[in-house]
DNA sequence: AAGAGTTTCAACCGCAGTTCG
DNA sequence: ACGAACTGCGGTTGAAACTCT
């Protein structure tokens, strides 16, 4: 008999996915991601889980445009770090690498654009030209030097708290999902979870892993109602 | 109203660094 | 010490949404 190797899904994910990418990620911790692409069943890649969780499902992610103060913040931090997207992530709280990325795309599109435009009409002006400027420059052209206007730390400010704490810390975000357990529908009050410490989970083997996944363990009270449970979408 | 052009956002890819056996 | 597996990062792409003409 031929095996035929399965092909794994790509593109968009559904909502059901996430819930199932969600539910296992809570069970599993933010590790192991081709662990929890085979376990969960759903046939996706342990990368794509990851980038998934990481962009859209993270619970510390904020939704929406990026304030001005962010805006401003991203292109201090540019001149300073430059392309270092997952830096510069990391001083914005619920921001990810992904979108910043896409945001400085936008802005630098639209700086050639207005260039474009402006050495059209005028051949003088070139004061607007960020994008050939050097980063720093550039930023500073913005009047990104002090940013007393508002109440953002500026990446100086910024750059000497580098060593300390970082401004988001996984702590927080787990401590939300705890005060968040009992609300949500997603978290089976599962045997699994309980009874298992963090480390303990992740020593667990395959076979054990196939135990505790049986329906029986994962299906509590809780989502006896036709909720969602953590059993592996091709099962 | 509709088609073209533009912007935004989510996802993929390849590579490099790290961890683990 | 070494290779395989995993993880994270930055670049790129494409579809959907939006705006303009």
């Amino acid at each position: 008999m031929v095996m035929v190797k399965e092909e794994m899904r790509k593109g968009s994910w559904t909502e059901q996915e996430d819930l199932h990418l969600v539910c296992f990620v809570r069970l599993f911790g933010e590790r192991r991601w081709d662990f929890i692409a085979k376990v969960s069943g759903l046939n996706r890649t342990g990368k794509s889980c990851r980038l998934r969780w990481v962009n859209y499902l993270h619970p510390g992610l904020k939704r929406g445009r990026m304030t001005p103060q962010e805006k401003r913040l991203v292109l201090e931090l540019h001149s300073l770090w430059g392309n270092r997207w997952s830096r510069i992530a990391r001083k914005l709280p619920g921001r990810t690498d992904n979108e910043i990325k896409n945001y400085w795309r936008a802005h630098t599109r639209k700086m050639t654009k207005e260039r474009r435009r402006s050495s059209s009409s005028s051949r003088v002006d070139r004061s607007l030209d960020l994008t050939e400027l050097p980063v720093q420059a550039a930023a500073e052209a913005h009047g990104l030097k002090s940013c007393s206007a508002c109440s953002c730390l500026t990446a100086e400010e910024l750059e000497k708290e580098e060593e300390g704490v970082a401004s988001y810390s996984m702590d927080q975000i787990w401590n939300e999902i705890a005060t968040s357990e009992d609300s949500c529908p997603l978290m089976p009050s599962s045997p699994t979870w309980e009874c298992c410490s963090e480390e303990a989970v992740w020593k667990i083997d395959d076979e054990e892993l196939r135990m505790l996944l049986q329906p029986d363990h994962l299906i509590s009270d809780h989502n006896a109602g036709g909720r969602e449970t953590c059993t592996p979408m091709n099962s």
